[in-house]
DNA sequence: AAATATATCCGAAGCGCTTTGGAAAGCGCC
DNA sequence: GGCGCTTTCCAAAGCGCTTCGGATATATTT
């Protein structure tokens, strides 16, 4: 491994000027700076960003975390493509993205705040955390530069990106109005995600925009699942709820229930209509293709890496968090 | 942010004794050690990697390659999965996950190699390369220690995991001809996955292992996509060519082929059986559910992650290639 | 009691880089 | 010819840690 003593060494110049010359300072000579970065070249050196990053106590990383253990196709789905996003934005950066280890069910686990100092990490993204994660508490201590995904998170060097959700909600309810429906059953997913409150609340705002009064038998708690979502539709005809369409809070819960509509021989959309939300890979391929809220999840972990950014790099800037904006897939469903 | 010079002077001793204390060795006292790490931990001392990292001339990091640019569902699912298996490994080292920057549509990108000695990591995981991304011209230069999934690279620091494709097409045929049938198509993906060419034998030894002659007009070679296996499955239909069951190279192809027959009125599993590879998380969504070769994608990951950490730490182990096993999941579709 | 072994500790060098605070050389100017 | 200025270079310190090669004190052996 070359390194830049050898380069100093072969060029008859200090390692100070060599090193000065390769990163562009305004005391070494034109020439003398050419005459380096064609010696570095030729002979193959590589910086080193271990010793660089001691040196300036900077590390150019960012930590990454996110959460393995829930199996659920859309939750992958929608993290990876966040993290697609993130990658994107901060390739064309100097920052390398470091994973937060996997050990969540561990339960004395590193903390967040050892694990971010004993790499010197500059910043934190977050995609994903529960309500009731343990790192949550750390977060909010605001010991370094934070972006959050979906979760509303705020300090001074904490932001979050989240999806415009009440649009969303108001963009399902308007469109189902429109087709006549006024007995919009809601499918709500477990309060252990930040964002259920928010759809929660963007339901009966756009039902009250609609001048649909909120009836709470219509609204069922669920847990973001496919087998939810089918519990809950089940429930929902069993107890003979007067509605004619169903609004999911997202599209796992919507595919159960149809299936669950399906099962008691509703028919989808003619006898009830039905809404999801994020707009995962196999909406489309759910039959009927399903109708939904799309989320831009690329653009979340793009928007979020910059703004991320922006914050490690201007210590006094203030955060405000971004919403992304979200649009109506209509297929089959509603 | 305190450092050893801080616990050596609160405790008056050196700044080595210190250091040798919170590493275990056996040249300080048990009563010091106890000392020094209970200091150590009132103190709130945190070890700093980089600078550990710096002078043991160990990274104690592991480059991830993928590519964020593969918009299928089932490519993300498969990767997010083996993903989660190496985090779990290496979960319990103290190795770190780095993720190599992600420019990959950018022609003039770093490479491989000076992305790995600039950060000096001590290997590289590389999950789901294409044949033709010169990364891979790089990889067989064989200059860190490198285990990559589904693609057949070997040398004395490089191996890679599969899964046993061979026993996977065996189980669909086997299982395919005890219900039956003889003429058995086969929808393979293109041959930019390396994996193409080797289900195709599969396919093959599998044929004649059931005393099956192959037959060339049976297979269609596609492009792993659901519109492909569209095609490739309406082509057979078209072309009359005379099949009762199809077997395809993945599961998206699989339901692409099932929409396809089901177009021409042809009914799964009555009329035609169909069997697919993977088994990701839609093949239950799917009508009639997808019966399929299933991979253990996180094991796949973990076990590669062993196998790396094995070849990072043991510089004169010989990697062996290690596959993992599958098995027939036996829905609807067959 | 002298010689040898053992248990503890520490000074200093070094990992590969950045950065501070000059030093040396060349310039025009009165 | 001496002054200040600018340009170009460099020695040395330092980032926070590990590790080599003693040094000192205590225990063991003969």
């Amino acid at each position: 491994m070359v390194k830049l003593t050898d380069i100093a060494a072969k060029l008859n110049l200090s390692l100070t000027t060599v090193s000065r010359a390769l990163n562009d300072y305004s005391d070494v000579s034109l020439k003398t700076k050419e005459l380096v970065k064609k010696a570095a070249k030729e002979m193959g050196y590589v910086p080193h960003r271990m010793a660089r990053n001691l040196a300036m106590k900077k590390s150019h990383l960012v930590s990454l975390l996110y959460d393995d253990y829930r199996e659920s196709i859309s939750y992958q789905s929608f993290t990876f493509e966040v993290i697609a996003g993130i990658r994107s934005y901060f390739g064309n950066t100097p920052y390398d993205l470091i994973m937060v280890p996997e050990n969540a069910k561990n339960k004395n686990r590193e903390s967040l705040k050892s694990i971010c100092y004993s790499r010197g990490v500059d910043g934190l993204f977050v995609v994903g955390i529960r309500t009731d994660d343990s790192y949550v508490n750390e977060l909010e201590e605001d010991f370094i530069p934070v972006v959050v995904i979906d979760y509303p998170l705020t300090g001074r060097r904490i932001s979050y990106i989240e999806s415009d959700n009440i649009k969303g909600c108001r963009l399902a309810i308007d469109y189902l109005v429109s087709k006549g429906h006024k007995n919009i059953a809601f499918i709500n997913g477990h309060n252990l995600a930040a964002v259920s409150k928010i759809r929660f609340d963007g339901y009966k705002t756009a039902l009250e925009k609609n001048g649909i009064p909120f009836t709470p038998e219509l609204t069922i708690d669920s847990d973001y699942t496919e087998g939810g979502g089918f519990r809950a539709a089940k429930r929902l005809l069993e107890e003979k709820r007067n509605f004619s369409a169903v609004f999911a809070a997202s599209d796992l819960m919507a595919v159960g229930a149809i299936k669950a509509l399906k099962e008691k021989n509703c028919r989808v959309p003619e006898d009830v209509a039905v809404i999801g939300f994020d707009d995962v890979f196999f909406a489309e391929y759910s039959h009927p293709g399903l109708t939904t809220v799309r989320q831009h999840k690329f653009e979340m972990g793009y928007q979020g890496a910059k703004l991320l950014h922006k914050i490690i790099e201007h210590p006094d800037y203030i955060p405000k968090r971004k919403r992304i904006d979200v649009e109506l897939i209509i297929r089959g469903s509603a």
